[in-house]
RNA sequence: GCGGCUGUGGUCCAGGGGUUAGGACAUGAGCUUCCCAAGCUUAUAGCCCGGGUUCGAUUCCCGGCAGCCGCACCA
């Protein structure tokens, strides 16, 4: 049976220990710091594993940059204080936490009163401890006394320059940068909504304990775009190219839903019976979906998660969650597509005290009748002296009828004031409105950039059975494979070393990412290669020194086509732009 | 962060208070007209870090770090 085959080995190891250990073998990812003992949260890419993680990086700007045409812009990854003050990083991105005094057990403060108060998020620290202290709180675990409240805040800090008390943090997500560059944003795409702007980068968080590898780290790399629409227009001008494409979707209802499960839909069905908010946000959805599926996922390993109400950040509006199924975690995110709504911009209006709004000119300009209301600054100052401006304010709140009484009276500071009909004048103006100022939502895809790397590399990972060997093979995409082409002389000869390394450097001058490999068997760097995702191989051997012509084989079927070293340069790039099955690339061998 | 288990060449594993720590695989060099991890010769390479006990520690003890599992945490 199928247990014959398996090694003792395959058996003990899960996937993701298998394919860690392949990407620590060959190169795609090693621990950090090794040399010094490690730290856990962080990680290299090696020589294969950063050329992967810059094409993944690569075809994400083809998505979002050169097709969307959202500005790629690069931010510091150490921010001023301000900016998480408004964002809520500061306050929202820290946990109360308390310690046992006996058993040293680490709790969340706020959980421990939760029966007690019912929104603890708005106490203090000491607020918090006092409701400990009060209600007889002890340790869970071994009821001992428990510690003051300190905060423990995710985010990392530094001090910005010698010696200064100017605090700096590293950027827990890369999106503020787009939201504080908001004036300039707008400015250079002319004051005209909709625009997006992108930023590929690290971001970091000083989780208080990462594990499951590469999934939570500290440092970590994401590809972030802020679209800024109009709230007023929901809808999405190419949403037709996108929405027949059907994917699976688990929405919050089916969450909630007794035996609810993920449904296959298009994305028109999706918007039209209110499943996803609206067409923008469906729309980011399927380019997330397309994306993730040229980076190499397996489609029925991805579907998309509504985020539930009380698990969604309090300013959005509507989330979906691109989750990859993994065999040692489950359903993970790897992209959050989220309607933020104007929280951000809002936040850093009142934070900033500028103003992040854009003038949207109406479609016709509108004529409008207004209360033009003059209070008479000159009698009402001596009178009300220091209120004069408070009672001013109150006059132009006023409508026409008030305004026409003798005695007009207001009330001030909780006070009813009267004021003589002579004190104010008022008149009805028609005006020309062409306009108004609003602030933007945003829409926010999101990328873990690390994460579906990893994803791309378990869900292309295969294991077959060759002639009572395992042969493993990353089936990467061809355009993130790392190396496109292996060129392999069939011994390590001068005579067939040579017309080798001149298909080497042919292929290279086509700006392709050529190994060459000479040494061991031909069978041995075949399997070397698959193990890397090398999705052809070209064969020199000593027919090649008579007819000029190779063997090119094929990664996934293992087939072999002889093809003239002449046409490489041509057949070898349309190969690898998937313009040309590898049948038609030379003619068959039989295997 | 707490508790349990673990830490030996690149990888997987053996060993052990005392001279040169052993194997397999992988890797390098060489041989072999070699198309799917063949064979032969040969070489390189290791006891996680710090402290303690001891004449002597890779081995025993303590601490740190890292990994795995459970708990907590996961904006």
């Amino acid at each position: 049976m199928i247990l014959r085959d398996l090694s003792i080995e395959d058996w003990s190891m899960d996937k993701y220990e298998k394919v860690i250990a392949l990407a620590r073998r060959r190169g795609f990812i090693w621990p950090a710091f090794e040399l010094y003992g490690g730290a856990a949260g962080f990680y290299d890419y090696g020589p294969l594993g950063a050329p992967l993680k810059r094409k993944i990086e690569d075809l994400w700007r083809e998505f979002f940059v050169i097709k969307e045409g959202f500005c790629e812009i690069e931010c510091p990854t150490i921010g001023v204080e301000e900016i998480y003050v408004a964002s809520g990083h500061l306050s929202g991105f820290s946990d109360p936490l308390t310690e046992c005094k006996e058993c040293g057990e680490i709790y969340r403060a706020d959980h421990l009163i939760k029966h007690i108060i019912e929104v603890p998020d708005a106490l203090s620290g000491e607020e918090i401890y006092t409701v400990i202290k009060e209600n007889d709180i002890f340790c869970p675990e071994c009821s001992g006394d428990l510690s003051q409240i300190y905060e423990f805040n995710l985010m990392f800090k530094t001090t910005i320059g010698p010696g200064s008390k100017q605090a700096g943090y590293l950027r827990p997500e890369t999106a503020q940068g787009m939201f504080i560059n908001f004036p300039r944003l707008l400015r250079y795409y002319r004051d005209r909504l909709p625009f997006g702007a992108v930023q590929i980068g690290k971001s970091y968080r000083n989780e208080i304990s990462p594990r499951q590898g590469v999934i939570r780290l500290r440092e970590f790399s994401q590809a972030e775009a802020e679209i800024f629409i109009n709230p007023k227009d929901k809808s999405h001008p190419r949403f037709d190219e996108v929405e027949d494409l059907k994917l699976i979707l688990y929405s919050e209802e089916d969450q909630e839903k007794e035996g609810g499960q993920p449904r296959e839909m298009t994305i028109k069905e999706a918007v039209d019976k209110g499943i996803i908010a609206h067409q923008i946000l469906a729309y980011y959805v399927a380019r997330t979906y397309q994306f993730l599926m040229e980076a190499g996922l397996s489609r029925d390993r991805l579907r998309f998660r509504q985020h539930k109400k009380d698990e969604m950040a309090h300013y959005a509006a509507d989330c979906w969650d691109a989750e990859a199924s993994l065999e040692r975690f489950g359903w993970i995110e790897l992209v959050g597509v989220a309607d933020r709504t104007d929280y951000d911009l809002r936040s850093h209006m009142a934070q900033s005290r500028t103003n992040l709004t854009v003038f949207v000119p109406f479609d016709k300009p509108r004529r409008e009748e207004k209360l033009v209301v003059k209070p008479d600054m000159k009698k009402l100052g001596p009178i009300f002296r220091n209120k004069a401006k408070a009672v001013a304010e109150a006059l132009k709140s006023l409508d026409a009828e008030e305004l026409e009484k003798e005695t007009i009276s207001v009330v001030v500071d909780g006070e009813t004031v009267e004021i003589g009909s002579d004190l104010v004048s008022f008149e009805m103006v028609e005006e020309t409105i062409r306009g108004e100022e609003i602030v933007p939502h945003v829409i926010e895809p999101s990328f873990g950039i690390d994460r579906i790397l990893y994803t791309v590399l378990e869900h292309s990972c295969y294991e077959e059975m060759v002639d009572e060997e395992t042969r493993t093979v990353l089936k990467l995409r061809p355009k993130v494979v790392p190396i496109q082409v292996a060129v392999l002389p069939l011994m390590d000869k001068d005579e067939l070393m040579a017309p080798a390394k001149e298909i080497t450097d042919a292929l290279k001058a086509r700006g392709i990412y050529v190994e060459y490999d000479s040494s061991g068997s031909i069978g041995r760097r075949y399997r070397r290669n698959d193990e890397v995702g090398t999705p052809y191989s070209i064969t020199v051997d000593y027919e090649t020194l008579e007819d000029k012509t190779v063997t090119i084989r094929d990664r996934d079927s293992m087939a072999q086509v002889r093809a003239g070293v002449d046409q490489l340069p041509d057949t070898i790039p349309a190969l690898l732009r998937e313009e040309l099955e590898f049948g038609e690339a030379g003619v068959p061998l039989r295997s």
